[in-house]
DNA sequence: AGCTTCTTTAGAATTATTCTAATTATTGCT
DNA sequence: AGCAATAATTAGAATAATTCTAAAGAAGCT
């Protein structure tokens, strides 16, 4: 099957989330948010640089981490990170955890039920109200992908 | 008995986990330790070293790197990482949650059931076997030992 | 004591990220 | 269209966290 041998541009929702937040959708913000998109495997800053500067040569690396940043405010993308190194950036919004394949140095997305997560924020003793959590396993992986 | 006024130093144990794994007992390890079970805020490794510092005025921040290294090394501590920043270190090891206060900026330890953590692992797909995991909320808290 | 190995130390080096100030682009008037 | 106001990008400097390096200092063993 020939899927396109373009990658989606600016998909639907990034213009209207920036506008929500009184900023404007531009070439290096739907690149950035377009190569993560694309290649989910939680890529540093420096990564999507590299990833990006093909089709926008001028392109900066503060720009990037700009970017980012911007994504992650208007809630479009996530920041992930675990074990000292670089922030890995995350477009996937549903609630899951992180696995961290020690033998790769892969991270994969893991989708738990709903009802976990309640279950977990229902444990947290009395007072301790949580609005967001990250769960993150470490070990092996015989990804079914590969 | 005159105890000491001092907190309690070398905890048992140490000693004999180094020695495990052909590592020797120094003031600096001890101190470093010591420091780290007698405020359990999870403190970077500059804080540690700022509290080691009185006792040991000699000693240098890349020893208290090396000697928190070391402590993780022999499975006498852990090194937490959630969002972006430094590295910090906290001594217990049950299986627990973390909650980073959004407000002060604390993290409190929680605990969970053994059987949720067992839950969570169970939840994995296929093919992912987890030797280690880690659970963060972030939030505001009315800590009872506040 | 003498040799070996382990540990610490100070400072340099590296890495990741943020800041700064100057340019460039875009938008909204008129 | 022309122009001011605002927003975004850029290069490079600055900062922060951590690691590396090479030398000096203990400790253990024979």
């Amino acid at each position: 099957m020939t899927t396109a041998t373009q990658a989606p541009r600016h998909p639907a929702g990034l213009a209207q989330k920036l506008a929500d937040s009184g900023l404007r959708s531009t070439p290096q913000r739907e690149l950035v948010y377009d190569v993560l998109l694309n290649k989910r495997d939680h890529p540093t800053a420096d990564e999507v640089f590299a990833r990006v500067k093909p089709e926008l040569p001028g392109i900066s690396l503060a720009t990037v981490y700009n970017c980012l940043e911007t994504l992650v405010q208007c809630d479009l993308v996530r920041a992930v990170n675990f074990e000292r190194g670089p922030t890995r950036y995350c477009p996937n919004l549903r609630p899951h955890a992180h696995f961290h394949d020690e033998v790769t140095g892969e991270t994969h997305d893991v989708d738990l039920p709903e009802t976990l997560f309640a279950k977990l924020k229902s444990e947290l003793p009395p007072g301790f109200d949580a609005n967001a959590g990250e769960i993150t396993f470490r070990g092996k992986a015989q990804s079914p992908t590969n």
